[in-house]
RNA sequence: CGCGGGGUGGAGCAGUCUGGAAGCUCGUCGGGCUCAUAACCCGAAGGUCGAAGGUUCAAAUCCUUCUCCCGCAACCA
C-alpha cells in the first residue's frame, strides 16, 4: 500500500443548483482520486457544501423559507449531481453539520485565547456580494477592489485575525515549496498582490447577518463564513481544537492536494494557511486552482434560458459522455468551453468512432471467426511489436500526466491507444487472414492482442470513465488491471470468451436532432431581434416587480416631469453604456447621461421626444455631467425601450 | 490607460516561461478497406503564428508600440 492521499474539493455554495462549471470541479477531483486509488494510494477524498453566509440568508427569504430548509435542500441537489456524476468522495460535509459547528466555535475561541484573533471596531467598505471588508486604500474607486462592485460604508464591532504576524513565515513556505501554488503563474499573483505589499488584519467576524455559526462567547458575531467554509478540511476528518483529534485526522493530515477555482486561490494560499500556522498544524502541501469551464460561442446564455446542467447533459449523452467532455476538453490552465456542438463532436469523433467503434469490430471479429473464444496462438509478426510498445506506454505516459494532474493530457494517452489499436486492424486485416486456412493462428493472435490491449486501454480509463470502462471489461469477460500489471502484455487469459452480442457503447449522435431536442426543452428565439417581442411577452408575467415602500402623493409631487427633445447626443468616451445627450426642455436645454447604448445608437437619438426626470440632482457619470434622467422601460432581458409620449407634445409639456 | 484572458491553416486548441525546421483534434478533398456504430486506415490541400518596429546568426516565442475580440466590473440618475 502506497501512503495516504488526502484530497479534497471546494465545498460548493449552497446557494443554488450547480451548473455545468461547478460540476466540473467534482469530476475532476474524482479522476484524480480515482487514478490515485488506482496507483495505489490510500484515498480520502472529501467534498461538501458550504452552506453559510449572508447571500444564502437573503436568497432563503427571497423564497419565503428558513435558511437552513433553503440550504437542505440545495445540499441535496448538490449532492444529487455529485451522485449523478458517479464521483467516489469518501465525505460530503456541510458547514451545517453540528461536529463541524461546535468545531468551528472551538476553533475561534482557541484563536481568540491565544490572541490571534482580537476584538476591534470597524469602520471601512463593505462589499456585500463578497462578504467582505475593505480598507480604504484598498477599494478603487468606490468598488471593490477583488470584485470590483460598489462597495458600501459599513461599520460594526468586529473580531480581526492578525494575519501579519504569520505573512513572513507564509513567504517563506511559498518561496520553498514551489509546488504549493498550482499553476505556478499564480504564485506571482499571490505574492504581488498580497503579501509582499503586507497583510491587513482580517475581519473575521459579522454582526450584520445571523446565518452563520455564532461566536460561542459572544453571540452577537457570527463566524466570518470562510473561517467557517475552510476549516471543513480539518474538521470533516475529526480535527479536535481544545484535545486529541482522531485517528483519521493523524492520518490524513495535511491534505496532499486541494483542488479549487481559479477564483479562491487567494483564500486557500494565504488565508487558509495562516490560519493553520495560527492552529499549529502543518499546511497542506499542494494547492491547484483549476480554470473554468465556461459556455461557448453566446448563443448559449442565461438570457435565453440556455445554461447547461449536469443532469440534463447526462440525458442527452450519458455520465461517461459527460465526465469525459469535461476532463478532456479542459487544457491545464486556460478555461474551456462547453456547448452543445462541442459535446456532439466530442462524443461522436472520440467515444464513439474510435473506442465504441473499436469495441464493438473487435468483439464482432472474435464471434464471427472464433465463436467468441480469444485464444493466444502466439503467432506473432513484427507488427505486434509497436502494437505493444504503444499499449504499454499508454499507462507510464498517462500517469506521468496525472502527477502533473495533467487530465486531459492523460486522458489523450489513453486514446492513443485506442487510435493505435484501429490502425492495427488495418495493418493486419483480419477478415483477409479469416479467408486462409493456414491462417488462423496468425488470426488468433491479432484478436488476442487487440483484445489485451482493449482490456489495457479499458482498465486505464476506469478514473474517467468508470461505467465505460466497465461495461468494455465485462463484455471482453475480462478482470479490471492494476497499474502494476499493465506493465507486461498477455495476461488475458487465453481461451476466454467474449460476449456474444457487443453491446453499442456510445451511439453517434446526430447534431440537427440533438439540437433540435435542445431547442424544445429550451426554446429559444433564434438570431435576429424581432422575436425578441415573442419573448417578452412570454416572460411578461415572470415579472416580478420588487416591493418598495409606499410614497405619498406629496412625495410623488416633488418629482418633476417633462417632454423633452433631443437635439444632440453622442457617445461618452471611456463608458460602454453611456450615451450624453442635449435635451431640450421648454425654454432651457440640459445634458443628460444615459446608460442606453447598448439600446440606442447616438445618431437616432436626435430628435425623439422623451420623458424627463427633470429636477434630479445632478450627478457625474464617467465624469460626464448629467442633470436629469431619460425614462425608460427595461425588459427582463434587459432591453430598454425610451418612453415617449403617445400623442406630438411640445418640449417642455409638464407630465403629471 | 478599470481588471483579466485571448488573437496560430475553415472550426477548436497546443506550442510562448527555458528563441533554433509551425503541431494536435475536428472539418474538407483524394485514395484504401469492408470486421465495425456511413465507422476504420493512408495521403493531400489549407497558416504573412492580429499589426508595425526592435534585439538576435535565428523570433509564434524576448522587448516596444498599436489594434481587434471575449469575460468581469463600471459609471446604469
Amino acid at each position: 500500500m502506497k501512503p495516504k492521499y488526502y484530497m479534497t474539493t471546494a465545498i460548493a455554495y449552497a446557494s443554488g443548483k450547480p451548473h455545468i462549471g461547478n460540476t466540473y470541479e467534482i469530476v475532476l477531483a474524482d479522476s484524480i482520486a480515482r487514478y490515485r486509488r488506482m496507483q495505489g494510494y490510500d484515498v480520502f477524498f472529501q467534498t461538501g457544501t458550504d452552506e453559510h453566509g449572508q447571500k444564502i440568508e437573503l436568497k432563503a427569504k427571497e423564497a419565503g423559507v428558513t435558511p437552513k430548509e433553503f440550504v437542505d435542500r440545495a445540499a441535496g441537489e448538490i449532492r444529487r449531481i455529485w451522485d449523478l456524476m458517479n464521483t467516489s468522495y469518501d465525505k460530503f460535509i456541510r458547514t451545517t453539520d453540528d461536529y463541524h459547528e461546535a468545531e468551528v466555535q472551538k476553533i475561534f475561541k482557541k484563536l481568540y485565547d491565544q490572541g490571534d484573533i482580537y476584538k476591534g471596531y470597524y469602520e471601512g467598505w463593505y462589499c456585500t456580494p463578497d462578504e467582505s471588508f475593505w480598507t480604504e486604500s484598498q477599494v478603487v474607486d468606490g468598488k471593490c477592489p477583488d470584485c470590483g462592485r460598489p462597495v458600501i460604508r459599513a461599520k460594526e464591532e468586529a473580531y480581526f485575525f492578525k494575519m501579519s504576524k504569520y505573512a513572513d513565515r507564509l513567504i517563506e513556505h511559498i518561496n520553498t515549496h514551489p509546488e504549493f501554488i498550482q499553476p505556478v503563474a499564480r504564485k506571482n499573483e499571490m505574492m504581488n498582490n498580497f503579501l509582499l505589499p503586507g497583510l491587513q488584519d482580517l475581519c473575521v467576524s459579522r454582526t450584520s447577518f445571523k446565518w452563520g455559526i455564532p461566536v460561542s462567547f459572544d453571540d452577537r458575531h457570527v463566524v466570518y463564513v470562510w473561517l467557517d467554509a475552510l476549516t471543513n478540511y480539518i474538521t470533516g476528518i475529526g480535527y479536535h481544537a481544545d484535545g486529541e483529534s482522531e485517528e483519521q485526522y493523524k492520518k490524513n493530515w495535511p491534505a496532499d492536494l486541494h483542488l479549487i477555482g481559479k477564483d479562491i486561490i487567494r483564500f486557500h494560499t494565504i488565508y487558509w494557511p495562516i490560519f493553520l500556522m495560527a492552529l499549529g498544524e502543518p499546511l497542506p502541501k499542494q494547492v491547484f486552482g483549476h480554470p473554468w469551464l465556461l459556455q461557448g460561442d453566446g448563443k448559449m446564455s442565461k438570457s435565453r434560458g440556455n445554461v447547461l446542467y449536469a443532469d440534463e447533459l447526462v440525458d442527452f449523452f450519458g455520465v461517461d459522455a459527460v465526465r469525459y467532455f469535461v476532463l478532456h476538453e479542459m487544457p491545464f490552465e486556460n478555461d474551456g468551453v462547453i456547448s452543445w456542438e462541442l459535446m456532439v463532436e466530442r462524443l461522436n469523433s472520440d467515444l464513439a468512432n474510435t473506442l465504441g467503434n473499436l469495441v464493438n469490430r473487435t468483439i464482432s471479429m472474435t464471434n464471427k471467426y472464433f465463436g467468441g473464444i480469444v485464444t493466444d496462438a502466439k503467432a506473432a509478426e513484427p507488427v505486434d511489436e509497436d502494437l505493444k510498445a504503444v499499449v504499454l506506454a499508454a499507462p507510464v505516459n498517462a500517469t506521468k500526466k496525472m502527477d502533473e494532474l495533467r487530465v486531459a493530457d492523460a486522458i489523450t494517452e489513453i486514446f492513443a491507444l485506442f487510435k493505435r489499436c484501429n490502425k492495427y486492424i488495418d495493418e493486419t486485416m483480419p477478415w483477409a487472414l479469416a479467408k486462409d486456412e493456414s491462417k488462423k493462428d496468425r488470426l488468433a493472435t491479432v484478436l488476442y492482442n487487440l483484445t489485451e490491449s482493449i482490456v489495457i486501454g479499458a482498465s486505464l480509463l476506469e478514473p474517467f470513465m468508470p461505467e465505460t470502462s466497465g461495461k468494455i471489461l465485462a463484455q471482453l469477460g475480462a478482470e479490471k488491471r492494476g497499474l502494476e500489471e499493465m506493465k507486461n502484455f498477455g495476461l488475458y487469459p487465453s481461451g476466454t470468451k467474449v460476449t456474444e452480442k457487443p453491446e453499442i457503447l456510445f451511439a453517434r449522435l446526430d447534431l440537427k436532432e440533438v439540437m433540435q431536442r435542445v431547442e424544445e426543452l429550451h426554446p429559444s428565439q433564434p438570431e435576429a431581434a424581432p422575436e425578441a417581442e415573442k419573448a417578452e411577452e412570454e416572460k411578461e408575467e415572470e415579472i416580478v416587480l420588487p416591493e418598495k415602500e409606499e410614497i405619498t402623493f406629496d412625495e410623488f409631487g416633488k418629482m418633476q416631469f417633462a417632454v423633452g427633445e433631443i437635439i444632440a447626443c453622442e457617445e461618452v468616451k471611456k463608458s460602454r453604456k453611456l450615451l450624453c445627450s442635449q435635451v431640450k426642455i421648454g425654454s432651457q436645454v440640459r445634458q443628460i447621461v444615459s446608460g442606453i447604448k447598448s439600446a440606442y445608437s447616438a445618431e437616432e437619438m436626435v430628435g425623439k421626444k422623451v420623458m424627463v426626470l427633470v429636477n434630479l440632482k445632478p450627478a457625474k457619470l464617467a465624469g460626464v455631467l448629467s442633470e436629469g434622467m431619460l425614462l425608460c422601460a427595461e425588459g427582463p432581458d434587459g432591453t430598454l425601450a425610451l418612453m415617449t409620449p403617445e400623442k406630438d407634445m411640445p418640449s417642455g409639456a409638464e407630465i403629471c
